[in-house]
This record gives C-alpha cells, sequence and structure tokens, in this order.
RNA sequence: GCGGCUGUAGCUCAGGGGUUAGAGCGCCAGGUUGUGGCCCUGGAGGCCGUGGGUUCGAGACCCUCCAGCCGCCCCA
C-alpha cells in the first residue's frame, strides 16, 4: 500500500508526513494571498456528475473510475478529478449568489483505475484551484502563474509551461473537420488508436506518442489558426499578460487535455527530472461547464497539481523542504516508582507549557533513555531518581550545549526550560 | 488494458537444486552499581510475496495470482 510514514525506512523519501504537510502548507499560503478560499467536496459524487462533466467519450470516464452501486440502488463514484465535485458545489450551495467570481481551492485525493507506476497511483493527491464567473484573460493569466509561483517556492525551477488554446463549440468544430481532412489520406499509417481516435475524439490524435503516429500528425493544420475572434483574442491577450508577467511558455499546438469540458485556454506542467509521468500539473479554461451541469452560462478556469508527483521532483532534484521540527524540547527520564510519580507530572505541567515533550516508558536503564532522548533529538533530558526527589530537585542536561548539566528545583522546572527554550523555539 | 524486469530480516542486498538461509545498516541488551552521540561485545528478528507443480530433495526450476519498478496507454 502507498501509506505516507512519520519516518524513513529508506529508499522512499517522499513518503512522509512531513514533506506533504510542508508542501500543503506552500500551497495554501500560495492561495491565500492570491485570494482564494478553501472548499472540501465528498470523495464519492454520482456517477453521472462525472458522465457529464468529463465526457463520456473519455478514457477517465469510459475505463477508469471506481463505480459502485450503494444499497440505494444509485451508482456511485470516487471522484477521478477535482473540478466536477466543485462545480457541483458551486451550483448546490448557489455560491455564485455571493459574488460573481468565486475564486476556491481544494487539497483532495483523487481515483483512477489505472496500471501503477512510480509517479501514477490509483490514488493520488492533487492541489488545485477553481475561479468561477470570470471570462476575463487576466484570470487565466492569475490562475497560471498562482501554479508557476508554487512551483518556484517549493523550489521546482526546472519546468516548462506548456500552452495552447483549444478554442470553443463555435470555432472547434471548423478545426475538427479540417483535421480529419488532413489525416484521412495518411490513416493507414496511423497506429489503430489514432484510427479509433480519427472517428471518436479526433483532436487526440494529435498528442499520441507513438512514432508513426507523430510522423503523420506533423504537419497537421494548428488550431490556433482556426480559432474565433473571441478565441483568439482571448488567447493573444493572455499571452500578452504572460509575458508582462515574465512567466515563460511554450506554445505546443499538439496540446490537448484529456476532458471534454475544456475550451480556449489549455496548459500543462511538466518537469523533466521525472520521466514517463513528467506532467506535473495542468489545467484549462472550462466555459461550457457550469451550464452542463445545470447551472446558468458561466465560464470558469482552474488547474489540478499532482502532490506525489512535486515531491518526487523534488527528491529527483535534490531539493530539501523546510520541514516542521517534530523533536521534543525535553525529554524526562525517571528512576524508580517514586521518581516516576513525580516525572509524569511534571510531563503533564510542560505540556500544558506547551512544551513539547517526551518520556521514558517502560522503566529502563537510565542509558537507554538517554539514547532514545538522543534519537529523539530532544533538546534538554530531565532526569529524576530518589536522590533527586529526595532533595526536591531535578538534574537537567544540556544537549545543544555540550551536555551541560544543573540542577533545578522541581517546582522551577517548567519555568527554567521555558525560560531556556523560547530563542531555540523562535528561531 | 498491453509488453518487459524484480519480489530473501524493519531497510539495502548476497545465496542460482543438497544439513540448522547470511552480511551491512537499524533495533534491543551489556561494556559505565544513575548519564546520549563514537567505539567494542552479545542478542532478537525470516512459513525466502501468494497458491499450485516438477523433484528423493525447491529460497533457487516451471505455471497462477498479487505487489513494485520500466515502457505503452492515460494523466497529476
Amino acid at each position: 500500500m502507498n501509506d505516507l510514514l512519520p519516518v524513513s525506512p529508506s529508499g522512499e523519501g517522499w513518503r512522509h508526513t512531513a514533506r506533504w504537510r510542508a508542501v500543503e502548507s506552500i500551497f495554501r499560503r500560495v492561495c491565500l494571498q492570491y485570494g482564494y478560499r478553501e472548499i472540501r467536496t465528498p470523495v464519492m459524487e454520482s456517477t453521472e456528475l462525472f458522465q457529464r462533466a468529463v465526457g463520456e467519450g473519455t478514457d477517465i470516464v469510459s475505463k477508469e473510475m471506481f463505480t459502485f452501486t450503494d444499497r440505494g440502488g444509485r451508482s456511485m463514484t470516487l471522484r477521478p478529478e477535482g473540478t466536477a465535485p466543485v462545480i457541483r458545489a458551486y451550483l448546490e450551495n448557489k455560491l455564485y449568489a455571493d459574488s460573481p467570481l468565486q475564486k476556491l481551492y481544494y487539497i483532495t485525493h483523487v481515483y483512477r483505475y489505472e496500471r501503477g507506476q512510480k509517479g501514477r497511483y490509483r490514488e493520488h493527491q492533487q492541489t488545485g484551484v477553481e475561479a468561477i464567473g470570470s471570462q476575463d484573460p487576466a484570470i487565466d493569466a492569475e490562475v497560471i502563474t498562482l501554479a508557476m509561483e508554487f512551483y518556484r517556492r517549493l523550489g521546482i525551477t526546472q519546468t516548462e509551461l506548456l500552452l495552447n488554446s483549444v478554442g470553443c463549440p463555435v470555432c472547434r468544430p471548423r478545426y475538427r473537420d479540417a483535421l480529419r481532412e488532413y489525416a484521412r489520406p495518411l490513416l493507414h499509417s496511423m497506429s489503430r488508436d489514432n484510427q479509433r481516435r480519427f472517428e471518436v475524439n479526433p483532436l487526440r490524435m494529435l498528442d499520441s506518442k507513438e512514432e508513426a503516429d507523430r510522423a503523420a500528425m506533423k504537419g497537421a493544420p494548428k488550431l490556433t489558426e482556426y480559432l474565433c475572434e473571441e478565441c483568439h483574442t482571448h488567447f493573444a491577450r493572455l499571452q500578452e499578460y504572460l509575458c508582462a508577467l515574465e512567466v515563460r511558455f511554450t506554445l505546443n499546438s499538439h496540446l490537448v487535455r484529456g476532458f471534454d469540458y475544456y475550451t480556449k485556454t489549455a496548459f500543462e506542467i511538466i518537469c523533466p527530472a521525472l520521466g514517463a509521468q513528467n506532467a506535473i500539473g495542468g489545467g484549462g479554461r472550462y466555459d461550457g461547464l457550469v451550464e452542463e451541469c445545470g447551472g446558468e452560462p458561466t465560464p470558469g478556469i482552474g488547474f489540478g497539481i499532482g502532490t506525489e508527483r512535486c515531491l518526487i521532483a523534488l527528491e529527483q532534484l535534490g531539493i530539501a523542504l523546510p520541514l516542521e521540527d517534530e523533536s521534543p524540547i525535553a525529554f524526562i527520564a525517571a528512576l524508580g516508582e517514586e521518581a516516576k510519580l513525580h516525572a509524569i507530572k511534571l510531563l503533564h505541567a510542560l505540556r500544558r507549557a506547551e512544551i513539547p515533550s517526551e518520556f521514558g516508558y517502560d522503566n529502563r536503564s537510565l542509558k537507554a533513555q538517554m539514547r532514545l532522548a538522543n534519537r529523539l533529538n530532544a533538546r534538554f533530558v530531565i532526569m529524576l531518581g530518589e536522590d533527586e526527589v529526595r532533595q526536591g530537585s531535578a538534574q537537567i542536561k544540556d544537549f545543544h550545549n555540550g551536555g551541560a548539566q544543573e540542577s533545578v528545583r522541581l517546582s522551577e522546572v517548567t519555568d527554567w526550560i521555558f525560560r531556556k527554550a523560547e530563542p531555540h523555539a523562535k528561531a
């Protein structure tokens, strides 16, 4: 199982809960600063939502969903992507009434029934945003910039932003016809997959990785040359804004995304350090989606970023995240039953004072307790034995000070630690 | 869903038909009658991924399934 653990049994360094928290908190902070607020939706939704939103013809819906029938006979599905549930929640809770533009973010697990591989898991986490209610290309630029800023703060700077416009219901049919016309005479030289796509979803012929397909599609007409006036202007403005913001991008007329709902802007961020599963994020505009889900015509745009792939990229690139310090400030080592009673009272007091503290359980030898304190990277060891109890004091050893030791009255231990640890805690 | 490689101790891996399956690291204990890291000594820990088969004998060979990895497909 792909468990996330508090420690590393080595080899799989990115499966650390501390690393995940670091990535998540960076994402939350970026979102907050860009004016996005968190939304949480259920892990499962009615199957129909995804069929309608993502599209019956897509691979995700046709063969990659975890779908089952509940006790009431309804067909339910573990969400295979993050956008559709957000749109459903947006409509169901009438978020549009709160403000015409809703800027939302989520950190959520999604499920796809696929063959596992490094960087591709049946359950994976996506961090994402959705900006619903604006058709301003400036919001496209904002969403893309937010993603790139997130990578920058993680330290993943070796990325490539691929950008395309997939048009709208006005211009896409025109392009689809042109593409078919171009491909028809070349069909015999292409893979079976592409021959099937020719019928079902011609645009997807463009991003086949098969050598023969790539060669055949090389001279294909470009979607961007078939854009209607509105889409063309939108795309031009977006590029203008991105240039002004110094966000580097590569136009890629073969970029087609795997959801039917995308319109106009489509983008993908790849990290070359990653290998086969090298897309660390992707998204686009979905101006028809809200209406498709039963709402008023409402434009929207968003992205999803794979948390695992970001973590793998960080590992691959040798980038260390600043991790939360999980080590205790104080460790209490007790010797003897009488001392233990005083010790657990002291432990309680330290914790109430919000000083992270640990205790040497199971009556082990002082040496064993010291070793444990050292391994936990505790700063102070508070030693309590018969002598100390008799004197009403404790021996406190400071590991950060060469093991210097002093005697402190039991009643003053908490204050003493607090005073000493405060600058440490702030640092 | 397709093709290939790999599953032996907590981790990294050795053993390639023949007694009681090994190493390093980690863990535990002792060396210090109450003092961490370094060092030394000892110890615990394995139905050799699962189920079947071949064989006098299988951790080794064959098949099934499962899992991981590398591609394809797809996508984050």
